[in-house]
DNA sequence: AAATTAGTTGACTGGTCGGTTAACTTGACT
DNA sequence: AGTCAAGTTAACCGACCAGTCAACTAATTT
């Protein structure tokens, strides 16, 4: 009943897209609403606070992201090659997001998480649910991958979340320097990491 | 000629500990003068803008760092030893701040420069510059283990820039987790990075 | 067609932002 | 002792911030 909307939508999309490109700091609920097209009582009416919608865009990129998560770590994929698959998948992504955005923005979830994570709990937890969430697919293929003798033995979770931290430093680094480069090496260097032993 | 004054160094100080441990958009001039003890029109005698002082705090930081970095990294030190040593100085550093802080705030560095890559290039070629005055010490330390037969074959540069990119990424994780403990696999995973062989 | 519910509008609030100003004080040097 | 550069003080600025509100509109249910 009532009116529908597509305003949240607007609002969850431009938001993401702002937020990654600038940063939480420098990006405002008015222009997020100016460039969504939505007026500021409207956001209200959507959002209790800024701090919520941030917290609700970011699960909506997410949830947008998970197919491509679920085909690349699909267990039909031999486990190294998911590894394989997901380094070149991101170098894809930045590739795209520089060319639409005009640099290099990172990661989005490590962005607004080092940004916020001593400052804002709700966006904090919401980040490491999210990290938490990548990084169970690369546990499971690293457990894949020491099944098939792929991989050294050793703690997979831990391997799992240091490669996952070296990414995020990778990505981190390469907003900084506004450079991508840095990815071509993810792979071996991932490799390093975890044991692998092809 | 005429009076002297700590104002600066204070600023300095000031700033560098409120944005390390918050944010660059979370704390706000008035803040850091409050803190400091020196009213704004004084702030503004000595820097510029907001992206002066901030420049000039993390210089400043770093400048105080450099002899702990001279230390560690000395010839003295077999190369793969002040690998060590550094990821050991790493932990008791963030440990001390974790204290002082009350929470885990991460590499100083990447923080603002990460919050502001996209925003501010001032503070992103700073950051950049000391960002590369890290990865030099640890290039010198790769190519005399490679000297050595230590480490693999390879770019010793590009075998840095891995090398640290894999410990902001750390530092951002523990961060955003806060808790320190993933630090614990940092060594053996560089030297997985950088094809240690010892 | 009336009632109900969901969404819209845009003006408004109080506070804070980075930065400015001009008068004033201090201390090192001649 | 007097000069003047260097540093201090606190009031002040317009812009912008996150968030509020009450009147309004439109779709759906009964």
């Amino acid at each position: 009943m009532g009116r529908t909307s597509d305003a949240k939508e607007k609002l969850l999309a431009v938001a993401f897209d702002l937020i990654h490109q600038h940063s939480h700091g420098t990006v405002s609920v008015d222009q997020i609403c100016s460039l969504a097209g939505v007026n500021k009582g409207s956001f209200y009416h959507f959002f209790k606070t800024k701090t919520d919608l941030v917290v609700a865009a970011y699960e909506e990129h997410w949830r947008l992201k998970l197919a491509d998560y679920e085909r690349i770590f699909s267990k039909a994929n031999p486990p190294l090659k998911r590894l394989e698959l997901w380094c070149n998948y991101m170098r894809e992504v930045q590739d795209k997001r520089r060319k639409k955005y005009g640099r290099v923005c990172g990661c989005p979830f490590a962005s607004v998480g080092g940004e916020l994570a001593t400052e804002d709990e709700k966006v904090r937890v919401k980040t490491q649910g999210l990290i938490d969430r990548h990084v169970e697919f690369l546990e499971e293929a690293i457990r894949d991958a020491q099944r098939e003798g792929k991989v050294s033995a050793g703690d997979a979770t831990i391997k799992a979340q240091l490669a996952h931290a070296f990414v995020i430093g990778l990505l981190l680094r390469a907003k900084i320097y506004n450079d991508l480069k840095i990815l071509r090496y993810a792979e071996k260097a991932i490799f390093g990491i975890i044991g692998a032993v092809r």
